[in-house]
DNA sequence: GATGGGTTTCTACATGATGTAGAACGCTTC
DNA sequence: GAAGCGTTCTACATCATGTAGAAACCCATC
């Protein structure tokens, strides 16, 4: 599922299946088209993935793109804190040198 | 499960019952005895709690601080991403007036 | 307008995580 | 040594996830 996420292209189809099988170790089997049409449904049924109905093929797409959905996740996880405060500070305790520039950075122009 | 890091006492057995139990919507039928030992067993095998066996009743506790697990979980998103500084961005974007400053803060003093 | 090949839907099955608990044995205390 | 809580082991339901078969479907082409 993952995959899906890097096969971040704009639009798609059963391109999905080549993209992913290309994409597998070469031993394993490829999978059927079935299981990728599968996935991509529960995905669109989450709101993760969007569908074109109208085309044919229909056309796939992600959602949210890739950094937002994980920007998403970190505030989903910040949100359950009741001490967001002392997260926070861990958080960026954490972080590398680099980042905590980065940081600077965003937070200074905003 | 959540409750269990919110109990967050230093030690406990089946204390965490009781603690659970009184947290429970009145309607609801109190958690068994067992049903709380095995979670915290599972839990234990996951290293999210450690267990003093030479104690009796065994004594638990959490292995790492609610808050440092969670900013270990917005860590473990970043990580993901393979473009952070993508991610960083939006997040930040997303961040209330009082989680910037805080956050502004902290990176000073670092 | 019948045929063929990729597309889609529906249904199904295995696996693993999670929530819940019964049966039975163990430790302490009185 | 009996009572009662604690512990272990086992078990079952539910849900998410990965995978795919069967059959209906659409479009291009003959």
């Amino acid at each position: 599922m993952d995959v899906l996420w890097d096969t971040d292209g704009p639009l798609s189809a059963g391109e999905v299946r080549a993209a992913l099988n290309d994409a597998l170790p070469p031993p394993d089997k490829p999978l059927a088209a079935t299981t990728v049409l599968t996935v991509l449904s529960r995905l669109e049924t989450k709101g993760f993935v969007s569908r074109d109905r109208d085309a044919w093929p229909h056309r796939h797409e992600a959602t949210t793109p890739r950094a937002e959905h994980m920007a998403e996740l970190m505030h989903e996880v910040l949100g359950q804190a009741r001490n967001r405060g002392a997260v926070l500070a861990r958080f960026v305790g954490r972080v590398t040198p680099e980042e905590a520039d980065e940081l600077r950075n965003l937070l200074e122009s905003r």
